[in-house]
DNA sequence: TAGATTGTTAATCGATTAACAATC
DNA sequence: TAGATTGTTAATCGATTAACAATC
């Protein structure tokens, strides 16, 4: 990193043939999935090094800083295309724009936040919204005494505004956070509406079907991984 | 399903051999991270079937409901010892109980939540903890306006309090929601204080070390596959 | 040019599935 | 006993790593 013997610049005309355009839309299509989901966190690491004005960075020192193999990373990236440039490694504002494109983040959704406004306010704290490009339209609640409350720059409707609201605001994705089964009465009606996805942070797994797409998270899950942990860091140790 | 050719009670005097145990301890020790990474999703369904007063089970029917292979979920079990019969299938309670014992479930841990109010709101609803037999003993924010808030049974105190707080009360794991640096700089509070767990739903990745587990929540990077999901679902038909 | 680092192939490793003997 | 279903081995599949020629 001590001596930049390149600025970082793409030449736009150095166009890649058809044949090979071809060669790489097949890869993608073919990237496995092991491939795709560590693309998020690749995301986020080209994001803090944009942020602390890093210019270029090789796949080892990434891979120091992520605790993977360079190997890995060099691999996982060419799925989707030759980013990188021999001698000089990654330039990291393309390659980020790059794994950006790659995941749609930009697509400009519409969303709705089907949630208690305390849990709506977390998500709007971490800004997960803004930083992908999701348009947030309006924030639902089943419980009565939450409606007409003011969360950001949003009035908490009820529940049963949902439809008309889908139709009116040209809603692409439903992000449902109610526990019970409260859940899944909204994820049918947010199906039959035909969203095309589900974020979905209820207590019981939703299925995806031909036109709704469901991402599932279970912080339940992670916290018993945690709880796994420990008692293996910690009964290991007790043991002779 | 139809006939029960058994009550579903496990005989306790059939205990397994010295060198079975042995055999078994080592499998569990290896036990491949792909196999424990599924094991809450079990854990889930299974609790789902209790719930529904489902007696047994048996690897076919559960692939079904899971959408795997009956072939992994017997080799996955298998990992950690002999909870089936032959030609019955899976006693829904028994396994249920197994599961947990693996996981942790219920070994007593005391925690602490570093949120702001709503978020713990809604791990509250969710009864992220009470399900998994974890204790939460305090509430935490950076947030002067908060502090002093009900939130459930607990007044929100302020983080200056933690230290003292988790010396008196024998915490074991911080539940840390910040957004920014925050969350860098309580993280090294809690490490110092030698805590066992991190469960990090900061949007700053937390690395473990000897003495402090760390599993990391990224909720943008579920909403990122999802908007993969989206893009590549739609693009595929929108082509010949 | 010399040094660095990618893209890519081949080798290894690990995870999943298929098959079936054991046995409830 | 006959039917069902596990536990477990062997075969397959996919993912990761190592190595190095290509090339900036």
């Amino acid at each position: 990193m001590s001596e930049l013997n390149n600025d970082g610049k793409i030449d736009i005309d150095d166009l890649p043939s058809l044949s090979e355009l071809k060669r790489r839309s097949d890869m993608v299509q073919n990237a496995p999935s092991a491939v795709v989901r560590r693309l998020p966190r690749y995301y986020r690491y080209l994001r803090n090094l944009l942020n602390r004005d890093v210019l270029r960075v090789s796949s080892s020192e990434l891979s120091k800083q992520m605790g993977v193999t360079a190997s890995q990373i060099r691999q996982d990236l060419n799925y989707f295309g030759d980013f990188g440039q021999q001698g000089y490694g990654y330039n990291v504002k393309y390659l980020y724009m790059q794994i950006s494109r790659i995941l749609g983040v930009g697509e400009k959704y519409n969303a709705v936040v089907l949630s208690s406004p305390g849990f709506y306010g977390f998500l709007a704290d971490n800004m997960v919204f803004e930083m992908r490009g999701i348009r947030v339209r309006g924030v639902f609640d089943t419980d009565r005494e939450n409606v007409g409350k003011t969360v950001g720059r949003f009035e908490v409707g009820h529940i049963s505004e949902l439809e008309v609201f889908c139709r009116d605001n040209n809603i692409d994705i439903a992000v449902i956070a109610f526990s019970g089964e409260n859940a899944e009465i909204v994820a049918e009606t947010v199906k039959k509406l035909k969203l095309r996805g589900i974020w979905n942070f209820s207590n019981t797994e939703l299925k995806a079907n031909d036109e709704t797409c469901v991402q599932n998270v279970f912080p339940g899950d992670s916290l018993m991984l945690l709880m796994y942990g420990i008692k293996e860091k910690y009964t290991d140790r007790a043991e002779p």
